[in-house]
RNA sequence: GGGCUCGUGGUCUAGCUGGUUAUGACGUCGCCUUGACAUGGCGGAGGUCCGGAGUUCGAAUCUCCGCGAGCCCA
């Protein structure tokens, strides 16, 4: 029975859901007990909104491609997944679906309505990540509010409280009083807003800020020490409306030009005021609470939030006539990037870590980055930092602070690895206070900033057990991620991996671009331009969307999304398949011939894809993806398609000796095409080898296809060249490309045997000629080889050129050994310059057509 | 305001370690149903390579300035 014919259409959608519905997850697990190189990949763990977008979508694409590929050369590849569970967005969702505040309910009855969103959210993901045909190791899957990751998250909080890397301190921190919670720098968004600048009268002088409602936290008020205006100011000056005596204080980083001149600092109206409360030891006023209402020390005002206290004192200042007056500002406020609502900066007890900028830097250098220029970012972040991150936040849905205090004498409790996970807030240590010996004991309510948990992704996907070994796969061989959380994830990661196991977390890191919308713009609800990955899904299909996230832009750059992508790459697997179709009913007609092929167009065919497969596994090896699916792409289209089987059709449709040569090329071909496709394409690379016959492409190993035949390479272009020409030719005189066309004598300064390929194919009686016996050619002009010409004569360059065109004609034909330029004789160097001839021919009447140096004369009548 | 990246036919994009005619896709125009494919084939039109200056025999490519965009930050 011969084998089964590929259908006449390729159905993506229908040929994916089929083939993924039958391969078995197992194929791509990680085998622990493999000596083969390992390729453990830290794969980014998404925050499970439920909706997996497209930026996404770019990112498991890449590393889909490494995945499989790797597989294919033999490696042990780890392609985990995990998910980034804990933190706000879920908490606010949860609040809002439900119509409550997290007060409303217990602890625990808000956390479990986050855990149960969170795991709805993450199966509707999973599914969209699976239509995707991403070859993800399901058995290497972590959540991280699970039990078995937090303890781990709460396990490394434990060594590097142990390690003098985590302290607690009353330290000024950014403050969310809508969250009601500490936050870290990484989440503070800025935005552009109008305020204004408020000049009043400050026991005498003229002071201008931008926060008259935390006058009551006034501590000092800083002029610049070179102003002349403020030389005689030496008595500490009283607070207006509320009494209490302030200092001044001089300070270079004052801008004399801004305002009155004069600063008022409060404990804190923005990051300065840190900055000058710390360096000249200043009292510290709260005048707001963690509430976001004023405290008891804004005397009448307390209670108010902060905006009803804004306007209290502004028109207290009018009342006590001493306003001046309000200008309007345009200003950039920092913002919780969850709701938008200013942050505060308020001193509480909080969690710190501490931040070693240079270990950092010297660990971020030791990882290769790809592109290498995303280092620069990790450089000017880590550069700039200047206070700890608190890892501390208010919230309930996180992993808990693993600590109790004890309330007798403030002991800081902790408990035991092996008790871990806790929560302090419903489970107590095993005995009383160490110190004191006191039972009354309090656990933290406190719970971890969520990249607390993301930040040891690497340590968890390379085996940690929370203890202080080493992680046996550590580090990891890739990192990949988007250029939007280099200095929030990459750099938490770093940091983590330095403290908990003293080196890199991997040995490289690949940065993927932001993808755009059709617009140019970043995708947003607001401009209305986000595509959904199901939109492409449903329509050209999972491969479809592959390619256009390979091929769409260059690695590490930003992606514009583009239909027309989409729609080039499904007509490229029509096209593809049509031609896998020919080949395989060509093929199946008589058995298989393990002769090797001889004629030319074979040769040249195995040639090309020799370098086709170097040049594929080169840019694979280098992340460019969208080089070697282009190749590809264009090896098929081109080279296969419209050059070789065009030439070989007379073969294949006869019986005689050259078809089976042909159709060995063919087999080979396609086999290797597959083999390169199928990272890329999975289902469809898939579908076209399951007609070859040979098994699952995807349990192939990578080609290795190598074959060196130079002279194959040249005669072969000039073979495939010139069927092209009188192709061209007789399209132009308006005849049918197999419209017969009498004799064909091809000139060329070499001799060619091409198995009758050319003749078939035009539909010509064609002969090759050695020589151009029978045509006259003459000179018409000389072409110079600039790399040659630019090298030897430099500034002379374009007098040598005015001089060569000067030569006489048999001159230049006879070949020329120097030349004179300007009155002075230069030699001419090898390769100069060439002649270019235009052919005539005498006798006959016949048409030409040229190809450089190859002429082919046409006797239509003959 | 700073750092990084980018600015290439109507649209998107490759090239950017300087070297003859600048890549491909989509669109567009013309011709062609040839036994894999009209979701195709062949051919054409369409480009001040953002602007300016510089380096060089030679610049899309290197340098500087300017304009514009994106991302990250202050």
């Amino acid at each position: 029975m011969s084998p089964p014919e590929l259908p006449k259409t390729y159905d993506a959608v229908a040929v994916e859901e089929r083939w993924q519905a039958r391969w078995s997850d197992e194929a791509h697990y990680f085998d622990p007990s493999s000596d083969r190189p390992r390729f453990v990949i830290d794969t980014p763990p998404p925050y499970p909104t439920g909706n997996f977008h497209i930026g996404n979508a770019l990112n498991w694409c890449y590393i889909d491609f490494l995945a499989r590929y790797r597989r294919m050369r033999g490696d042990n590849v780890m392609f985990p997944q995990g998910w980034d569970c804990h933190g706000l967005p879920t908490e606010v969702k949860v609040e809002e679906q439900n119509g409550i505040t997290k007060n409303d309910v217990s602890r625990e009855e808000f956390r479990r309505m986050c855990r149960e969103l969170t795991e709805k959210n993450i199966e509707q993901m999973r599914s969209t990540m699976r239509r995707l045909g991403f070859s993800i190791d399901w058995s290497n899957e972590y959540v991280t509010m699970d039990p078995e990751y937090f303890r781990k998250t709460q396990a490394s909080f434990l060594r590097m409280l142990g390690d003098g890397y985590i302290y607690r301190s009353d330290h000024p921190v950014n403050f969310c009083t809508r969250c009601e919670t500490a936050i870290a720098f990484a989440e503070v968004a800025y935005e552009p807003r109008t305020t204004s600048l408020v000049y009043f009268d400050f026991d005498g002088l003229e002071i201008a800020t931008t926060r008259p409602e935390l006058l009551s936290a006034c501590v000092a008020v800083a002029v610049h020490p070179e102003d002349e205006r403020f030389r005689e100011l030496e008595r500490p000056l009283t607070v207006p409306l509320f009494g209490h005596s302030v200092p001044v204080i001089r300070d270079e980083a004052v801008d004399p030009a801004f305002g009155s001149g004069a600063v008022m600092i409060c404990t804190f109206g923005d990051k300065q005021d840190v900055v000058w409360w710390k360096t000249h030891r200043l009292e510290h006023r709260a005048a707001l609470a963690p509430t976001g209402r004023m405290t008891a020390l804004a005397g009448p005002f307390e209670g108010m939030t902060a905006v009803e206290c804004r306007k209290a004192v502004m028109e207290a200042l009018e009342k006590e006539g001493i306003l001046i007056r309000q200008v309007p500002l345009e200003q950039r406020v920092g913002t919780c990037w969850r709701c938008k609502t200013p942050i505060e900066i308020l001193s509480e007890d909080q969690w710190f870590i501490r931040v070693d900028p240079g270990a950092i830097l010297r660990a971020a250098r030791a990882v290769r980055w790809v592109p290498e220029h995303m280092l620069l970012r990790m450089e000017d972040w880590v550069g700039k930092m200047e206070w700890d991150w608190c890892i501390s936040r208010q919230r309930l849905f996180a992993t808990p602070i693993p600590v109790w205090f004890c309330v007798d004498c403030d002991e800081i409790i902790l408990p035991s690895p092996e008790d871990l996970p806790v929560d302090p807030t419903s489970d107590s240590p095993r005995g009383p206070c160490p110190r004191c010996g006191s039972t009354r004991i309090r656990g933290e309510t406190d719970v971890l900033d969520t990249w607390m948990d993301s930040s040891i992704s690497v340590m968890n996907v390379t085996g940690w057990d929370g203890s202080g070994a080493v992680p046996p796969l550590f580090p990891a061989q890739i990192r990949p991620q988007g250029h939007d959380i280099i200095r929030t994830w990459a750099f938490y990661t770093i940091l983590r991996s330095l403290a908990l196991t003293g080196g890199k977390p991997w040995d490289q890191i690949l940065v993927n671009g932001m993808v755009l919308g059709e617009d140019g713009f970043k995708m947003s609800k607001s401009r209305g331009n986000i595509i959904a990955p199901e939109e492409i899904l449903s329509e050209y299909g999972a491969d479809a969307l592959r390619q256009w996230a390979a091929a769409g832009a260059a690695t590490g750059s930003d992606i514009q999304f583009n239909w027309n992508d989409v729609i080039a790459a499904s007509r490229f697997q029509t096209k593809f398949w049509n031609i896998a179709r020919f080949a395989l009913i060509q093929i199946n007609r008589r058995e298989e011939s393990e002769e090797e092929p001889v004629a030319l167009a074979d040769r040249w065919l195995l040639a090309r894809l020799s370098g086709l497969v170097s040049e594929v596994t080169a840019a694979m090896d280098s992340y460019q993806f969208d080089r070697a699916l282009k190749a590809i792409r264009e090896f098929a289209w081109e080279v296969l398609a419209d050059q070789y089987i065009e030439l070989v059709k007379g073969r294949l449709y006869g019986e005689g000796d050259g078809r089976a040569g042909a159709v060995r090329a063919l087999r080979t071909t396609l086999d290797v095409l597959c083999r390169l496709l199928a990272p890329f394409v999975p289902a469809f690379a898939e579908e076209v080898y399951s007609f070859m016959g040979r098994g699952s492409v995807h349990e192939q190993p990578w080609p290795e296809f190598s074959r060196e035949d130079p002279g194959a390479l040249d005669d072969g272009m000039l073979l495939a060249s010139v069927v092209a020409e009188v192709r061209r030719f007789k399209h132009e005189r308006g005849l049918a490309l197999n419209a017969p066309l009498g004799r064909v004598t091809v000139m060329a300064p070499r001799t060619i045997y091409d198995a009758g390929d050319a003749g078939r194919a035009l539909n010509a009686d064609l002969v090759w000629q050695l020589g151009t016996e029978g045509l006259t050619r003459e000179l018409v002009d000389v072409s110079f080889d600039m790399a040659v010409v630019g090298k030897t004569f430099r500034r002379a360059a374009p007098a040598f050129m005015a001089a060569v065109r000067d030569l006489p004609r048999e001159v230049l034909a006879g070949g020329v050994d120097e030349v004179v330029v300007n009155g002075d004789t230069f030699p001419v160097p090898d390769g100069a310059f060439s002649p270019v001839w235009a052919s005539v021919v005498d006798g006959e009447q016949v048409d030409l057509v040229t190809l450089g140096d190859v002429i082919a004369t046409v006797q239509r009548s003959a």
